[in-house]
DNA sequence: AATGAATGAGGGTTCATTCAT
DNA sequence: TATGAATGAACCCTCATTCAT
């Protein structure tokens, strides 16, 4: 039976493999172009597919962003647990959390400059989705206050920290490409090496990080 | 009669007048929602306007992005040139262009955004604008360069380093308000101090910097 | 006072002036590119004018094409009394007065496909003009059958013949121009001599015609 | 099942045949108005759709011009080879292209005041298509040049010639209606004959001469 | 599930026209 | 008289969305 169900996928698993790659493809069609100046006949061209079957999968255009939104802040709260679990102090919570959440962004949803598009929400889906964004936010401020609250992270604004990394992070898709000199993970370490310098109290310390590795020596 | 002259415009100054406030005006729209979500429509109707109107002042859409887009690149190179003129090092020289550039640009066209509608420029402009931005972009990263190696910048990737920065700042507009906490000074002031210590080889001193103050100065 | 009245044209004189001015501009530029193509900015332009200025001398922009229309009717029917007067047969005065309309029409007009665009006219503008021309062409397949039945034109339908060498006529402004090959008085006259050879009985005759010269020699 | 086939038109078929229809009612409009004063609005109507559907059929307004300019050409081109095939002398030749391409562009077309609108082409369209036509043109001149030599064409300007005959042709729009006192074969008939008196060297000849009859039976 | 046809709303642009200066 | 500014209507075109097949 196992056999069988691997060999034939039910119709169900077939449309949600299907979704699935339509939520993709949207989610890089949106960040090479900007949602608004994406059409449902690009997408669909990509897909092979017609704009009406796009239909299909979500009930619109609409949806399509706020599934991607979602996605973003699925993988922002996972990043957090992961980085809640694993991380030794304030700094070290910080720099596993943007680092998880930066590479699974990059090789899920090409990084979210979607988030970007937050205008383009449906009010409904909006409150909801910047609701969760704000949420995210906060907890990585407070993952700021609390390096600088045990030594970890030098004297700064929090929120202002947190925009600067976050800018970073979203500006990737406008320049990075799974094609060229880096890796997502290469990418994703070279950054949190900055990010780590940036907040450090120790810089000389920082640097010997091993950033996404298997242990994280603070000082 | 030189106070008359002076308090009373020309037509051609009032002109004038009215194109700068149209080009700020959609500047500040296009950072708000993206140059597709914005039409004339709104923007007019910022100005007291009807959409028809807009049209003695700028010949289509396409030309208030690339100016938009021009003037943040006017400002790019003033800072570049400030900066080569004043900085003692290679940081100090980076730090200076940003500071002198974001302060500027925020102040002027509520920071550029506008820089991420590239793809919506016009084959003609594309060419030429974007190819002044990489050169903007290029003279960082000798920046960079010229900080490692005169040792005033740790030992870094330039591409990514700039890459990270520019994030940072293109971010801006999306979540500062004139209105709101800092003032475009603080601001500036406080984001040098982050970039200077993701840059620094000695913190301690870089901390000692001090960014913002003077190089803020410009023409 | 004689002298003075020349030297210095009073304000009706010159402000006709430009008024005619504009009428035959106007002709000219519907001519080329018909009446929807051409703007009043268009218009001024080539007048040295401002678009706004137009409207000292004519109230609307179809009030120009109506003026061109009349201009070319009363041409029309000016032809038509001097065939009348001259003209010693059917054919004759036909021919002298085709040839009379076309020469005087290039020359003030630059000839008059203004008459194609009658849909472009008014309601009231168009009944009054069209009927008018209406009352032309009934004029001149009277002359046509005048000449059939004083020998001078051969046996056909009049109102063809005349639908015939009134497209010829109109046509002309799509390829005539006053620097090519021909003079105005020139095309005009080989052009009487192809509708003569289409009209006469006796077309050797007809090659042999003086036409528009001082006089005609019908058979 | 052939039949079946033949009696359910395919999809590929409707739209084909949708396509046809929409590009005569454009030509009928662009014939009856002028490119400039027919909206797609007023097409759409006629053919009882929305504007927005036209583009289902065509890209935009001015392919539809484009498109009946090229039929006119294509027709143009078709009556040339007949006329070359079958006529028997220059003149000849000159009358049976003439009348097999006013006929089928009566029937098809509207005839064709499209061509007064080459200046509403695009510049691509433009340089193509009145090539073209001005091959035709060409063509039709050594007709007459053909006949000057061979003796069935009366001395003349071959240049001012064609334009003659064009200008009638081209007019016929503007006063033919399909329910009016000819059928578009008596119209060309008749035509033909005043087009073969204007040209004959002996008129009585022409006269037997059956024009329109046999030239008529296009492929 | 997939598609071609059709639509309606909306945006950019042009242009004749008006008006204050 | 002449003009620059402003407007509103109309147009072409795009696109998300719906529906019958």
């Amino acid at each position: 039976m196992a056999v069988w169900r691997n060999a034939i996928p039910s119709r169900d698993e077939l449309h949600e493999a299907k979704r699935e790659a339509l939520l993709r493809e949207a989610a890089a069609a949106f960040n090479r172009n900007g949602f608004h100046a994406t059409s449902l006949d690009d997408i669909a061209q990509n897909l092979g597919l017609t704009k009406a079957a796009l239909y299909h999968y979500f009930p619109n255009k609409q949806t399509l962003l706020s599934a991607c939104f979602a996605r973003a802040m699925e993988v922002a709260f996972a990043a957090l647990r992961h980085a809640q679990a694993d991380g030794v102090n304030g700094r070290d919570k910080l720099i596993r959390c943007i680092s998880f959440y930066v590479e699974r962004m990059i090789d899920e949803l090409s990084c979210c400059v979607v988030l970007l598009e937050e205008n383009a929400l449906r009010p409904a889906d909006h409150a909801l989705l910047v609701a969760e964004r704000d949420r995210f936010e906060q907890a990585l401020r407070s993952l700021v206050r609390e390096g600088i609250a045990d030594g970890s992270i030098v004297a700064c604004d929090p929120k202002l920290v947190i925009f600067a990394i976050l800018g970073s992070i979203n500006w990737i898709p406008k320049w990075f490409r799974h094609s060229g000199d880096w890796s997502s993970g290469e990418l994703t370490k070279s950054l949190m090496e900055l990010f780590d310098r940036m907040l450090s109290t120790h810089p000389a310390a920082a640097l010997a990080l091993e950033v996404g590795g298997s242990a994280a020596q603070g000082p």
